[in-house]
DNA sequence: GGAAACAATAGAAGATGCCTATGCCCCGTT
DNA sequence: AACGGGGCATAGGCATCTTCTATTGTTTCC
């Protein structure tokens, strides 16, 4: 049995002759006979009673009529499916985010992005960066988002971002009056840190082993596990502390200031499986971080 | 697209691999390669993701599956529907009769038939012969029960029973109380007819015209359309009639004569379409009535 | 570094689909 | 009664498709 098979069928009902059903399919008569033939022999009845004048369908004809139609009705719509999903750009992205990049770099990604395809939605789980790079590898995501580039040659990788630390102080000069924060007022402020795991402290980390210090050398007085509470500590005055620049929109009531004996940059990347198969979605997103988003 | 293919994607899907697919289908690995090609370049995506160490659905893939899933869920009844339908004799044999075989004759076969098919129903429509040989014609009915051989070579014809003509006469004797009916009685005693258009009624004309007689010679006190009207009335006294003995079970409260001068016998027909398809119903009844009841 | 697992590719043999040409049958016409 | 036309079946040939064997390429695991 195949779909020609079952189409010649619904045709012969129809134009109620082997004659016309070959001329409506532009296939030959002979064939039609062939095809039916072939199909009577396979299901072992007879399918149409071949009266001199006219051709009707037996009784195991009627029982299998209804069948056929089905059938090639449900491919049709699968066809018709896919078709409009490889035409549509719609559905859902999944993203992992490490946090920085997740709060406040992929909201203004996303923007532009949505304005052209609105029918594009995105989930966004937020975790450290190795937990990113596992999602990306196990399929729970098609995009993450990190601020280091996973080693594994499998994934595909973006530049999409790039931000400097900057130090942050309370609103009154109490600490670090003037403007810019040097090492001894790192070192001898009150400083509230991200917890470990996160990439920002990582980053301070390394950026503070290059001029020979360590997180030993602070004097740290609150340890978060939020960006966010990190700023409201330091607006609160208890302290001061290093941040993304990416993370201050407004002033956020703190004062920003330099870091004077210390330039800590980094990049944050787009990260995907680079055999993967992707949704017109996700491909669709991935041209744009690509084309209008990425840098170098 | 064809059921091969789809059934190939259904196993791999089950699998996990298009190496597990193969064996499971008794093809070689790059036959189911092959073949999911086929189909993905057909429909214009990729169905299958395939990773080292795993072989996964796309995202249209996922989409495609169900449609699959019922494709072949749906050709695969469709075959046990019709092969069911060939192993069971069951289902409704449309019978069209004239009234003495349809309402004397009939019943007596059908009785053996239903015992040994339990499952076959028939639906009876008692007309006049013509009637009959067109609703064989017009496929409104499978097999005719009539009293003549239909001219036509499309009809297939088997002889199911013979019938004699025999006078009654009312209890009483006042008419006819010689215990046979000579011509003298038939044309002066009141006599009870049917009405033309009946086979009965045909068949007594032919006879009497064989001996020089006609209706017009009788002296017809009652013409009805019914055959059980014309034994009540005869039972009433009203006269006698001739009668297919068929019809006469027991005795019906009328005196059973042997008409004198006369020898009507005429034998009954099933017809049926000769190049028709039958259900199995239809064709054990057509089997049942050649080998069990077919005269000669 | 080598073996194992899995998919892709190449080339050949067999099956299938479709064609043209022709035959058969029934029916309506002349 | 012979003829012609409509409709399906049959026969033979060609192109395509399906499937095979053999091999290569890639990834992963030991």
């Amino acid at each position: 049995m195949n779909f020609r098979q079952l189409e010649i069928m619904i045709s012969i009902v129809r134009h109620g002759s082997f004659t016309g059903a070959a001329s409506d399919l532009y296939l030959t008569q002979p064939t039609i006979s062939a095809q039916v033939d072939s199909l009577e022999k396979e299901l072992g009845v007879l399918l149409f009673d071949r009266q001199p004048r006219r051709t009707v369908l037996t009784e195991a004809g009627r029982l299998f009529y209804p069948y056929a139609l089905d059938i090639i009705e449900l491919r049709n719509r699968a066809c018709e499916r896919l078709k409009h999903y490889q035409e549509t750009v719609e559905g859902t992205v999944r993203v992992a985010a490490s946090s920085t990049p997740g709060n406040y770099l992929l909201p203004r990604l996303i923007g532009p992005f949505a304005q052209r395809f609105p029918a594009v939605s995105f989930q966004v789980a937020t975790s450290s960066t190795a937990q990113v790079v596992e999602a990306i590898a196990d399929y729970r995501a098609e995009v993450g988002l990190v601020g280091s580039v996973p080693a594994h040659e499998q994934f595909g990788c973006l530049t999409i971002g790039r931000d400097r630390m900057v130090a942050i102080a309370p609103p009154n000069p109490e600490l670090a009056d003037s403007g810019q924060v040097g090492l001894r007022q790192l070192t001898e402020s009150p400083f509230i840190i991200r917890r470990p795991g996160s990439a920002t402290r990582a980053v301070l980390e390394q950026a503070l082993a290059g001029v020979g210090l360590s997180i030993g050398d602070l004097r740290v007085v609150l340890e978060t596990d939020s960006l966010e509470a990190v700023k409201n500590s330091v607006r609160a005055g208890l302290g001061i502390s290093v941040v993304p620049e990416l993370s201050l929109r407004g002033n956020e009531g703190v004062r920003r200031l330099a870091l004077a004996d210390l330039e800590i940059t980094r990049e944050f990347y787009a990260v995907f499986h680079r055999r993967r198969v992707f949704s017109p979605a996700v491909n669709a997103f991935l041209k744009y971080l690509e084309q209008e988003v990425a840098l170098r």
